[in-house]
DNA sequence: CGGGATCCGTTTTGATACTG
DNA sequence: CAGTATCAAAACGGATCCCG
């Protein structure tokens, strides 16, 4: 994906999917949509990544001012992140793939079931 | 990106993901959406593709039933593609990040506009 | 000639071990 | 616990060859 895309392409969609448009970047966000998360959080409830990737994930959405972080001076250390104002303009997008996934599951569900009826 | 899934994800937005989350996907959805298009015209509209990842994504969109394709036997070769009723019903996911997109640059030109009047 | 398969060198991405 | 360093794996670009 495109690392923090300087010039900003001319098509809408192209410039949408240069901030978002990786699996994890998605991943990320839905976590994100329902209130803010320490990083352990987030390495937990998103299945596969690793921290590194998860970083540098969530580096790269704070420079495009997708999500903010908050470190806490404790010990042991906290850090959360958490939807900007942008990140949550996004909500819609992960929405429409949330519906979409659900049909698709429903609709994968009825044709094992008729294939199952058929034999 | 799940190179042709075959366990879906019990969330639905991991299954969307799964089938399109990733930039090539995006993309040649986009191009398909005003109709069929041949290779080389998906080639051409889109920026940076090479032939072997544009063929590899195709071929995956084609397995997980979102593209058809047809071969027509001419010299020269024609093969075009085109979205399958399944690949349709992903329009909305597309429509929301081009109106997202949209909104996004114009919020960017007026914040580049007003540092401009700053000076 | 257009679509695509294959080989190879490079870049990106990712998994693991290690540190403050 | 959160994040970096190191090393392995894969995605990618480009050249080349092929087939109709």
């Amino acid at each position: 994906m495109l690392p923090n895309s300087k010039e900003l392409p001319l098509c809408p969609v192209a410039t949408t999917v240069g901030l978002i448009g990786n699996k994890w970047k998605l991943f990320i966000l839905r976590e994100l949509l329902p209130g803010a998360k320490r990083f352990g959080e987030l390495r937990k409830r998103i299945p596969d990544i690793s921290q590194k990737v998860l970083t540098q994930n969530l580096r790269s959405m704070e420079e495009d001012g997708i999500v903010t972080r908050e470190v806490f001076a404790e010990v042991p250390p906290r850090v959360e992140y958490q939807l900007s104002e942008l990140g949550n303009s996004l909500r819609p997008i992960i929405s429409v793939m949330e519906v979409w996934g659900l049909n698709y599951q429903k609709n994968v569900a009825a044709a094992v079931h008729a294939e199952l009826e058929s034999l």
